[in-house]
DNA sequence: CTGCAACTTTGCAGACTCTGCAAGATCTCG
DNA sequence: CGAGATCTTGCAGAGTCTGCAAAGTTGCAG
């Protein structure tokens, strides 16, 4: 691919800019607190180019990059590599973990996010669906893997479940404790006790 | 408790009245081919009373009956009642699976329901977001029956994060499948996969 | 370095969501 | 029956989000 032009690195930086923008001044204020006005304004464009970026006030929280979709795809690519002879559960555990070194190289930035989300559920509703476009590709890829049917069987959509469970859960905690404990260790626990089908703990 | 009067009776139904009148119109159209005042009309109410009801519209959709806060009270009261012996895990699942039924009893009503959300990832986040309000009273009855703190143990959050995973998933394969496989079976597979720790099935 | 095509930003008009408030209607209960 | 509590409603207004067309930028070929 050829090196992005002049016009798109300006794109992924207003995008990068109106999302920090949105995101220091919803931590200082609320969500409510804040308007699409005022972030345009933080970020210097129009209140018109906002929405030529974000569709709802919301996504300017949970988009930080620009390239949503192209690093769900890597994500995929990166199951579908994963060695042979691991099922796929582990498989799709060990890939979510490599993702969550971006989480930690802009670990305030994201301490902030959640701390945001946590506030305020009707975020944490719009994450699902921001995730939601990267459903079916993922089902269709762990279907392949383990051998089943997207379709017919419940395994792929059951296990991308669980495993969103374990992340969401993870990321949670994490914030909570403000990134006191290693977002890694705390993930590798809950993974774990999935695996094992949570027993209870003795 | 004293028998509800007419004006909590009546209430009740305005609020069933709304929701019905939603679902009606937005299966058949689409949530953003119908409008507040459209449900409004259609269910005989001023759009203002559609707000006292419903505080968006998406909810309208999802808040099938009012006593919604009540239900989970009972579900969590049944949880906790659980003979004793049982891991934590299994006994949610089997609490959860008591709920169903309430499911199949308006299976119509539901099924559409879960079409209409499938349709539009934005309600399935506001669904979560609704569950979020019995979120702490649950993972609390979790962490007290497993013996684990809800503060500082992942186990009772991730219990229900999974469990949740568990639920969505089945309901979301009953509903592609139309209500042709019943609920419950599609749920006790998922619920033992998840408790075997979801081995690749062979 | 010019000029055109493609793309981005912007302002504006307008539909729609949602809230606060106060008046009027309805229910509860003594 | 009557006072008080509760519910409904209309209205004004803030805010979200979209479509459109004008104006500004960028990419690229000549």
């Amino acid at each position: 691919m050829p090196p992005p032009g002049l016009r798109e690195r300006k794109k992924l930086e207003t995008h990068r800019t109106i999302a920090l923008a949105a995101l220091r001044l919803i931590d200082e204020r609320g969500l409510d607190q804040v308007t699409v006005d005022d972030i345009a304004a933080e970020a210097g464009v129009s209140a018109r180019t906002f929405f030529n970026y974000f569709a709802v006030k919301e996504d300017a929280v949970l988009l930080a990059y620009a390239d949503h979709a192209e690093r769900a795809e890597q994500t995929i690519a990166r199951f579908v590599a994963q060695p042979d002879g691991i099922d796929a559960f582990p498989a799709f555990i060990a890939t979510v973990r490599e993702d969550l070194a971006d989480i930690e190289r802009d670990r305030d930035e994201w301490l902030t996010r959640l701390r945001i989300i946590h506030g305020d559920p009707s975020l944490l509703i719009r994450a699902t669906v921001l995730n939601s476009g990267s459903r079916d590709p993922m089902v269709a890829a762990i279907a392949q893997r383990s051998g089943t049917d997207a379709e017919n069987d419940l395994f792929p959509s059951l296990l991308l479940a669980v495993a969103g469970g374990v992340l969401n859960t993870s990321l949670s905690r994490w914030a909570a404790r403000n990134g006191a404990q290693p977002l890694l260790e705390i993930f590798d626990e809950a993974a774990a006790a999935a695996a094992a089908g949570l027993p209870d703990p003795r």
